[in-house]
DNA sequence: ATACCATGTCGTATAATTGCAACATACTTC
DNA sequence: GAAGTATGTTGCAATTATACGACATGGTAT
């Protein structure tokens, strides 16, 4: 974006807003889901399961591929989704400081001195 | 989204997606965290400190009390914004429920049968 | 009442997202 | 090599998000 000023935020802000936003779309959760429950986890198998067409299941399948939070591997004329689990365990790690600095008792929170 | 076929997922799916996509701009994820650290929470300090004109600033607090993540109570001439901090435990809940759950062996991970 | 101040809303412009059909690519099989 | 299959890419249209100036609203203060 040359247009936000995301420029000038927090990197962890920035990190943080990017998953964030890759998990901003139910196709994208529902995808992940498959990925954990499903054996298999063929391009066009996912694409079957979810009410959009192949090409945009395509779509997204490349936007969470470019954050990294699935692979694919070519396997002769199929191509195999990988939840990238690691990564996965790192972003819940960070979405779990956030929520946790987040809830902690502020000063605006019910009880606090402010509302 | 009359366009999207977001009818199709399912009731969970859309809500993570739903709070995901509120978290899904640094400017956003930024005003939760400024909640959370400051002693006040009136809405033109908020703006001052971010990289935002105003107007944008109040945009990005609408949506996120729209979701009630936030809430905004009038004090006289100004208005002083909170965290809902019992909203955010819960939605920290379901966020963690799904990157457990993604996160577990799956056939797909590494060492998989799959990939 | 008048002037002022803090917010919200409206209008507008630009960018990004979403969705899909049609085409291109690449591998498999016959 | 030709036909078929699974994917990815391109192009286009519609929708939504982002950003901000200008105006409206509503309370404060003098």
């Amino acid at each position: 974006m040359t247009y936000a000023k995301t420029t000038e935020f927090t990197q962890e802000q920035q990190e943080l807003a990017r998953v964030a936003k890759a998990l901003g779309h139910p196709a994208r959760v529902a995808i992940i889901q498959l990925l954990a429950s499903k054996q298999t986890c063929i391009s066009g198998d996912i694409a079957a399961e979810l009410p959009l067409s192949r090409t945009t299941v395509s779509q997204h399948l490349q936007e969470l591929k470019a954050l990294d939070l699935i692979r694919g591997e070519i396997d002769g004329l199929t191509v195999c989704y990988c939840l990238n689990t690691e990564l996965l365990r790192k972003v819940h790690q960070q979405f779990t400081a956030f929520f946790v600095e987040s809830t902690a008792t502020s000063a605006c929170a019910p009880g606090g001195t402010c509302c």
